[in-house]
DNA sequence: CAGTCGATGTACT
DNA sequence: GTACATCGACTGG
């Protein structure tokens, strides 16, 4: 771990391609600060969403009110509900007007963890936090109230890292959708502990820290 | 373990 | 009406 200051990621760290994006996030600490502490941790899962060829995606049939965010300009929160009980975060990127956007599926606890537990309710173990979409926005206080908020610019941001090297990254097809399900554009932190599903047939192994110590 | 299924609100056809 | 970028409780082996 650098001794450097943490520097919260700049606008032009999301105005790129997303598929680039989606990679580079991973590793990197989402981070939201409260009155009382500071909840973050690794991003260790991620899915790419793009208005081009994505028909999964929110912003594949144009601009609406809901997807408004994901058409504005890049560094912002786009937080939706689902299922009628679940909320889901991601960043937006590419340039305005265009609706594309990166899911935060799983996240490693690095800091505010009692808060964390406090967030999600009783009886949780230490991978139950935030081991899927839902599970993260309710572990780090994500709800509606926070869609469309600045990355830059507000009490939630995410802090740069060093960047993973392309063995630790695997490619995989999204979770949950049926629409473009053939497209791998689903990002993780290989054999993560807090990973919402296995990657493959291989056990999950207790392997956090492995990439960011 | 794995598979199934109900909960529950909103956007959109 | 129907689908939905999910979760957790429950079943059976």
């Amino acid at each position: 771990m650098s001794t450097s200051p943490q520097k919260i990621l700049p606008r032009a760290f999301y105005e790129r391609p997303t598929l680039e994006v989606a990679k580079s996030l991973l590793g990197k600490v989402f981070t939201h600060r409260t009155d009382d502490c500071q909840l973050s941790g690794y991003i260790v899962e991620v899915e790419a969403y793009h208005q081009d060829g994505d028909s999964a995606s929110h912003s594949y049939h144009g601009r609406t009110s809901r997807n408004d965010i994901m058409f504005g300009p890049a560094g912002h929160l786009y937080v939706y509900f689902i299922y009628g009980m679940h909320y889901c975060m991601n960043v937006v990127t590419e340039e305005e007007g265009i609706g594309a956007a990166i899911l935060i599926r799983a996240v490693e606890p690095v800091s505010g963890i009692d808060e964390m537990h406090l967030n999600r309710g009783s009886n949780k173990n230490l991978q139950e936090l935030t081991s899927g979409p839902a599970k993260s926005c309710q572990a780090f206080g994500i709800s509606g109230v926070h869609n469309g908020f600045s990355l830059i610019n507000s009490e939630i941001y995410i802090l740069d890292s060093d960047a993973l090297p392309d063995s630790a990254i695997t490619a995989s097809e999204r979770i949950g959708i049926q629409k473009s399900a053939e497209l791998p554009w689903r990002f993780t932190v290989w054999d993560n502990y807090f990973l919402s599903r296995n990657a493959g047939k291989q056990k999950l192994a207790k392997a956090e820290h492995k990439y960011f110590e």
